[in-house]
RNA sequence: GGUCUGUUCGUCUAACGGUUAGGACACCAGAUUUUCAUUCUGGUAAUAGGGGUUCGAUUCCCCUACGGACUACCA
């Protein structure tokens, strides 16, 4: 078997998607497995769909989910240059030798032709409106021009470009590592466009150029290209390169969680789920849409989820680290069928990572926040509330957004649970058990327990039909972690403040 | 419209042609707990429809239905 080298080739037009990264994925699974190469190619052919930053914003997404580059834009290599505007000649080598060979011409039609030819076949009943084998011979090109008038447009300046000669009713067999064999006839194909008259290649020439000379093995690459992948192959023949074609496995599409169509960002943001690995600012509408990284996702909860979405490696096992995503990885076991994305799953997988760290290792995500806020906190405090907050969070923020109380008193009580558990028996438990700690010379969070049972008792009150208000004084709220070891981090003095203004504040239902 | 492609619980998916169609997420219920959450136990829930082939189809073939992609001098 020849070296893997796969390549990721996404075009700089905007902020990287999220099934551009799952993409990115399998083409570093398969790469790491083999101890290939990984390689990222710009396809900037498209000089009127240039967005700035970008390109940045590509390198950045993929070195944020651990997707790591070998070869190609910002680490170089030897098949460079890697972004595709810089290769324009080379293109336009093999176009020429298409050309010589009679594979390609140059089309003089103007964009107006095109519309009245279309337009034409669509009045006769045509299916097919394409520019293609059937209706070439109608139109403005070297096909039908003479050589002399060819050379004179040419010479003239005259805005042109260089179509591929589709060969007629041909049976095209492409072999998909996924789909198994895909035969398409070449009649319905049409002759794409080679070279742009703006001296760009199309994707389709610079796609098979490049894979060639950087000798791709494995084109990995979305379901959107599967309809042109006969043309690639023809490309490949017609280049004299079928014995060095690439394997190709075109993936299934990520699709909306509800309903049906393709995962867009308008679907996502309705939904109330990032799309973008980062942050993206469109440079042009300053719209900001939230990545997932600033969301809270952990990018080996992420690569974890997007790795099972249209792959399972065949047994029960969930959880995977890029590790042994890349000894279980197999095309092969890559499904056919386009994949819902279920965001509830993402933060299954998020809870499980970010469980998994210590509580030294967590500690920093409550600092983050804390700093934020201007809030100084020592680091024995923030570890006791990490560890204490653990099993409860699903994203680095919610130990700051759900463990706010352990740094601010309440002001406000819920309502709700105020209506319901603060009542006379409360008062007396409460009252007591505050003059009790004022009493006490040393506390945590068994003196605690011991005290407010012994309280409580004392007023032949059973403490757990008081214990939801007890909660509610301290935190002003009806949930959150064990409420003994709440007191212990929030220290006696803090207690005794809250419980006199809980006290002072809440009125009593009858 | 045409070409290509797909279809197993709500979602992601498993199942050499022979399984009570399995797992995970979500959901529901019970247990534990001072609450919520966690944890544990249990539960609801699927082979799109119709024809074949076969002793036997989720699995192979055909048709239908419904999705999706493509149909640009965009990738």
């Amino acid at each position: 078997m020849r070296d893997v080298r796969v390549r990721f080739a996404p075009s700089p037009t905007g902020a990287l998607h999220i099934g551009g990264v799952r993409t990115a994925l399998y083409n570093y699974l398969l790469a790491r497995q083999h101890k290939g190469t990984m390689i990222l190619r710009i396809e900037d052919t498209d000089q009127t769909r240039f967005v700035p930053g970008a390109e940045a914003y590509i390198l950045k997404s993929l070195e944020w989910a651990g997707i790591k580059i070998d070869e190609g834009v910002g680490v170089g290599g030897p098949y460079a240059p890697y972004r595709q505007s810089e290769r324009k000649d080379i293109y336009k080598q093999y176009a020429q030798q298409l050309i010589t060979k009679g594979n390609a011409y140059y089309a003089f039609d103007s964009e107006q032709d095109l519309e009245t030819m279309r337009e034409q076949l669509k009045k006769e009943g045509n299916d097919n409106q394409q520019y293609g084998s059937a209706n070439r011979l109608l139109m403005r090109n070297s096909l039908t021009l003479s050589e002399g008038e060819v050379d004179e447009l040419l010479k003239s300046g005259e805005e042109y470009v260089i179509r591929f000669k589709v060969p007629k009713d041909q049976e095209v067999k492409v072999t998909d590592l996924i789909r198994g064999e895909v035969i398409v006839n070449s009649s319905q194909l049409d002759d794409k466009v080679l070279m742009k008259s703006d001296g760009m290649p199309t994707y389709h020439l610079a796609n098979v150029v490049d894979d060639y000379l950087m000798k791709i093995s494995h084109v990995i690459r979305g379901d959107e290209w599967l309809p042109s992948a006969p043309l690639h192959v023809l490309l490949y023949t017609c280049l004299g390169w079928k014995n060095d074609m690439p394997q190709f496995a075109h993936l299934p599409l990520l699709l909306k969680p509800d309903g049906n169509g393709k995962l867009s960002k308008r679907a996502a943001d309705q939904m109330g789920f990032p799309i973008f690995p980062l942050t993206w600012t469109d440079p042009e509408s300053k719209a900001v849409a939230k990545g997932f990284m600033e969301s809270g996702y952990l990018p080996e909860a992420l690569i974890n989820f997007l790795a099972f979405l249209g792959w399972n490696p065949g047994t029960t096992q969930e959880i995977f680290s890029m590790n042994e995503l890349i000894q279980s990885f197999s095309v092969e076991r890559i499904g056919k069928a386009g994949a819902k994305l279920d965001i509830h799953k993402a933060q299954w997988f998020n809870q499980q990572y970010l469980r998994a760290k210590s509580d030294e290792a967590l500690t920093p995500y409550l600092i983050e926040s804390l700093e934020k806020e201007n809030i100084p906190c020592s680091k024995e405090k923030a570890i006791k509330i990490c560890s204490i907050m653990k099993e409860r969070v699903t994203f680095p923020q919610d130990f700051w957004e759900h463990g706010k109380f352990f740094f601010i008193a309440p002001q406000t009580f819920d309502e709700t649970v105020a209506s319901k558990k603060w009542n006379n028996e409360v008062v007396k438990v409460l009252s007591a058990y505050k003059d009790a700690l004022g009493r006490l010379t040393e506390f945590d969070a068994a003196i605690a327990k011991a005290t407010i049972e012994m309280v409580a008792s004392d007023l032949m009150i059973q403490s757990g039909k008081i214990m939801q208000a007890f909660r509610l004084a301290l935190t002003g709220g009806a949930s959150g972690p064990d409420l003994m070891i709440t007191q212990e981090i929030l220290g006696k003095d803090e207690v005794i403040k809250r419980i006199t203004f809980a006290l002072n504040t809440i009125p009593i239902k009858i």
